[in-house]
DNA sequence: CATGAATGAGTGTTCATTCAT
DNA sequence: GATGAATGAACACTCATTCAT
């Protein structure tokens, strides 16, 4: 695991602070803009005290990702775990997801873009991670086309927009913008559950 | 003028050359992983050679942010002037740029993550462009409806969620998968056009 | 605060030595000739050793100017202090402006030919402070014109004429040469108080 | 001697356009800021064009020195030639040279600051050439004291006074100033000549 | 725990110069 | 004569990382 203990009080709040900073400096700017030296200098620490923390950048880009990545899990579980039916918990995972990257969109860069430049292993960790995640997302889809909300689709395929929905709505969405996250939630979910083609579905192929 | 590039024949070639070298490494890596340093090498050029056709490194990534939205503008103006139905323009659409970012994921970065470290009156350009073939998209949409195939949906939206479909995939689609582009367009298109609802749509909300 | 340089012993020795050098170098060859290169290599340090004490060029050639003006302002304040006439300080300045330019030519370079290349406001502060120096040099000169020593004239243009002699030495006086510096200061300042013209001034004009 | 022959007559124009805009660019930034590609740029011509003219950047240099410092001492040969006093000659350089100073900085700088950088032969040229000027100057302060016009003073001395005057005054005189260089040089001749020590010159030393 | 000192490998860019056409 | 292509050496500056105290 590779973290440094938090053995003080203080400690444990220097490491959160940092790994704030580090996802803030992410949002704005990408990946290289998160430098060693430009969070020290925003904390107004030393980048020794920095490496204290983290004895390489690398470790400080895997707890980003760990955590993220945990806490959606650990979002889909909740639901999962709620007795919802699977249909809501698919419209609220929708609704969230839009939330979350309307508002926090280092997040999710951290989750696409941060790929690289890891070490096999974590590389392989957080992958399957995402892979599970990933699954239950799926599982959740198949769920609800057991319980009959869904029509037999390609859960995969279906999983995936969802993702990519959540996931591009970082380049245009603005939280000022003519629709809430929400409005934009319903939206989607409107078409994606009712279809966008008319009565009869003159359909091209 | 004094100006230096292709004017030669040779000179012609090179700048393509750096250009599709350029677009290479970005499409692994992304952004800062294309250094001048690397094309150069990779050409096996001097560093020098490269700033003779481009004088920054804005210069590349402008040249390559243009090409692709220029490309892209006019397939678009192609299918809007071949007298196709819209809705079939906006199926064609879905299965070409999912082939293009399954064969060039570049050009999609290019497109989405190279917006930063650009002059303001680049920048502006380059907006209206995008801003422009957006409009053509969402025109193309319109038309769909007017032309009775698609119901009553809001068009901008639809369009977004064309371009997350196809955009997206850059993170999950793989050639060599399961699946064609055309099949995951198929699928893509049918679960757009019908919905995913069952029979009855007892969706929630 | 998070600042680098000079808080260990060390440390201050360092910044010193990076900036004799620099001083040593600007001496000979002038402004460009001090590139970081040139210093790190003569002090057999890194690069990026020199950077963690000056981050910029700019910071390098503004302390060297500033300490020197800076000192400049203290020797003249010290003349003033001291309770000697005007005109006895205004020799002193003569004479010792010649032995610095003879000895340390760089620090005339540093405050006559290093004003480009710095940023607006530190242009600004360093301009202010030889105005400051040139303010106290006039006072002098007027208060040698008060107590009677000097005629009256244009205080501002005699000392132009000083300046103008001490720093005009740096480009033909020689240490080695046939007269000393004190002999070339005080054949100037026959000159210019008891003037060149003959008894009967038959001038033009 | 190294230089292109001028055969066309549009080449023998060209020549002169490049010398001329060199000149211009030294004296707006100095030494460093006359690139060869700036003044390619600045006339719209090909590097190569300038390589056609002077093949080394040094020959620019060398051009521009030599032709400052045959413009100085044909003007000053004229003078000697024109019967005119010496101490009159010695008036007339002093304006003459705030007028130049005032009017093109440049013209100074190359004779003052572009002393490096040269080969030596031509370097030994130049400095014969110089000492020529300043030999010429020397002759002419000796002849005014010959004349009866200057009392015994070291010639040498005060014929480094005026070009100190002069040279300086790039860094104070502005045209646009409360005098013109007419007035200042009046004002230095009449310190110089008179004397600035009050009536019974109680001097220090 | 924390800091300042120090480093090596880049990274974008400039510049004088050469050469084939 | 003139041009575009090409180069190598420099240059200012950045960044992740290590180490002694």
């Amino acid at each position: 695991m590779a973290r440094k203990p938090g053995v003080t009080a203080a400690g444990v709040k220097r490491r959160a602070e940092i790994l704030s900073k580090a996802e803030t400096l992410i949002s704005r700017g990408g990946f290289h803009e998160m430098t060693m030296d430009s969070i020290a200098e925003a904390l107004d620490i030393s980048k020794s005290a920095l490496y204290h923390y983290f004895k390489q950048k690398e470790d400080l880009l895997y707890a980003i990702r760990l955590e993220t990545l945990q806490s959606l899990v650990a979002s889909q579980q909740a639901r999962m775990d709620s007795g919802e039916r699977c249909i809501d918990q698919l419209y609220d995972l929708l609704r969230e997801g839009l939330k979350m990257v309307s508002q926090s969109p280092a997040k999710y860069r951290a989750i696409f873009e941060l790929k690289q430049k890891m070490s096999r292993e974590r590389e392989a960790e957080l992958r399957d991670l995402e892979r599970d995640y990933f699954h239950m997302l799926v599982t959740t889809v198949q769920g609800a086309i057991d319980e009959g909300s869904l029509r037999e689709i390609d859960p995969l395929l279906f999983t995936q927009t969802i993702i990519s929905m959540v996931n591009h709505a970082q380049y245009w969405f603005r939280p000022s913008g003519r629709m809430s996250h929400v409005a934009v939630a319903d939206a989607f979910w409107d078409m994606l559950i009712s279809g966008v083609g008319a009565e009869a579905p003159a359909l091209a192929r």
